[in-house]
DNA sequence: CTGAAAGCGCTAACAG
DNA sequence: CTGTTAGCGCTTTCAG
């Protein structure tokens, strides 16, 4: 029952060579032939045996995910990028006839990230990896990441590897955006709540933040900058409690997600004031929570889709040119454009 | 560079069926050959080829992941299954040394899923598949899986195949409990939000309800029942609100997701009404969400890690036992204990 | 334009 | 206990 390539080259009459051609749509092949193999295949249900494919072709069809830096858990990490991300790079991959593959070696921290993707590759089990930087990878975690020679796509920040190819969002322009649109709501005083200014991601924010105060000559005071790895329960409610006791208290906050923003407005909400009479808040990413708030959340769109597509279509491009081009002189970084969603949270002109 | 069994063995002295030995654990190798096998691997850095290991040994040590009924956008799909399970999955394989393909077939809806699941099977890039029932899949779409004879788990519920394994929740004692709670907490006006009944889990949920308000001798008008498919944001207002202003309305709510408790929450706050006092809340699942919600959602948790473990656990037995055994006439079928997290949303005793 | 032959890199009998 | 010998099922030169 296992139809063979043999099999289906027999009951077509030809070589297991041309049967090879027709289905791989090599174009010198007759209309007679082709039919006659395009049936054989249809009687027999053939499916190519992918191992026997990968051995002979040197290609697997596959691409490797790995996340650096999410611990044990990658995939319940809200941040900063979701599920969205993840089912852009599997649609994408779709698209192109690839398959993705999400292994062992996918739950890397930095310390055995490098490591773990040159095994992944030496392995042939996938043509290319896409990295993940979670961003709580130091930049040093990526040691090494330009002298692998197989298709490597990191999607993330990183600061000091030229060759690496990467696609990323303008994280500090995605704050500065937000700040401003808070500033041409009429705030002067605005602090921002998120993850430890330590990460790549929130260092990039803080330098938007302050850059968009500096130029509209306002202060900010460092009270007014909230940042913690874990947001427990409670977190959130004395952390507004505090912000709102402040003698000289901001009068809108930037948010550097939407799960931070609910946690956010729950608090407010709970403590009693309003939002955005009492306080304004834009967050970052808009995911689909951003919408089902009370009020909706202003936040900042980053196309997740669009940067996975990105990253996967960089990717695969490499993995068709890799024998044409000399090593990784042609190196370059995508920027997807982000956009503003106006909504309630930050205030009605 | 490109260091192959060959190349090691040579540097170790001994034949490539050695090396091979020693990497696998064969009991039967010497002291002194396996320390020169073993440094001549380190040496030179050795990862086997996995396509021609695959096709040598015929197994792919990759186990395939198929959603049903996901349509286009399965990992962003918040219910019912979301990315817990998903990571359970991963966790799982991990540590049995299975890597996790999620494939272009992956996409499937009922019509064409069978066939993507044999293609998959068929194309030995996956020694076994996990089915992720959506919930959407009708029960019919299964037609043919029990006469697929690779390994195949099913996550979910399914009606008329005895001979699938398959791993699931007891969705209606989900609901039972979750009803029973809210009539311990002294309430007999009871609601019900969530999916179209037409599904399976819905009809579970619906079952289950019923179920709990008989037993107590409750009875229940079909307006406490809400169920649609779509949740845009104004349609938790819309509902709420009918709801309320029912002449008999209920007192307390069981809704199918969190994500729907924090709609129904919000619009609740949004109308002014308080939970629990003005109307009390059980959701499904004990996500992330319900946590951090204001107030805090009690909520029947499934235990999705166990539910994702089992299943990998499952299949790779019937993977390994795929020759011994004739036949799937050992099927059988596992249910994940749930059990109720008691918060704020349902009363304070 | 098509067939024949030669592996891809590893594992799995079978000998020794 | 270890080496030798055949392939696994497909692709790919290379002839014709």
């Amino acid at each position: 029952m296992k139809a063979g390539i043999k099999q289906v080259a027999r009951r077509a009459g030809v070589s297991p060579a041309t049967v090879t051609r027709v289905l791989s749509g090599h174009p010198t092949v007759g209309m007679e032939i082709t039919r006659k193999v395009q049936r054989a295949v249809a009687v027999t249900g053939y499916q190519p045996n992918r191992m026997a494919k990968g051995l002979a072709s040197h290609r697997a069809g596959v691409i490797g995910v790995v996340m650096l830096g999410y611990g044990e858990a990658p995939l319940s990490h809200p941040h900063p990028y979701g599920k969205e991300l993840m089912y852009s790079l599997v649609a994408q991959a779709r698209r192109q006839n690839f398959d993705i593959l999400i292994s062992p070696d996918s739950y890397s921290d930095g310390k055995t990230g490098m490591r773990d993707i040159k095994r992944l590759l030496q392995s042939r089990r996938v043509d290319g990896v896409i990295v993940l930087n979670s961003g709580k990878v130091v930049d040093a975690s990526f040691e090494g990441l330009d002298e692998i020679n197989d298709p490597v796509v990191l999607i993330g920040p990183h600061r000091r590897h030229p060759h690496i190819w990467s696609v990323d969002t303008d994280h500090a322009g995605v704050a500065y955006d937000a700040t401003c649109h808070l500033i041409s709501r009429g705030h002067t005083h605005i602090g921002l709540v998120g993850q430890p200014l330590a990460q790549d991601y929130s260092n990039a924010w803080l330098h938007g933040y302050e850059r968009a105060l500096r130029r509209h000559n306002l202060k900010w005071h460092d009270e007014w900058i909230v940042a913690r790895e874990e947001w427990p329960s409670g977190a959130y409610r004395s952390a507004v409690s505090s912000l709102m006791q402040l003698q000289s208290r901001p009068t809108a906050l930037v948010a550097s997600n939407d799960v931070v923003a609910w946690g956010i407005l729950g608090a407010l909400n709970e403590l009693g004031y309003r939002v955005p009479e009492d306080m304004a808040l834009v967050s970052l990413y808009n995911s689909q929570l951003a919408a089902l708030s009370n009020p909706p959340l202003t936040s900042v769109d980053m196309d997740m889709e669009r940067l996975g597509r990105t990253a996967v279509e960089m990717l695969i491009h490499k993995i068709g040119g890799q024998y044409d081009e000399g090593g990784q002189s042609t190196a370059g970084r995508f920027v997807i454009p982000h956009r503003l969603i106006v909504r309630e949270s930050s205030g009605i002109l």
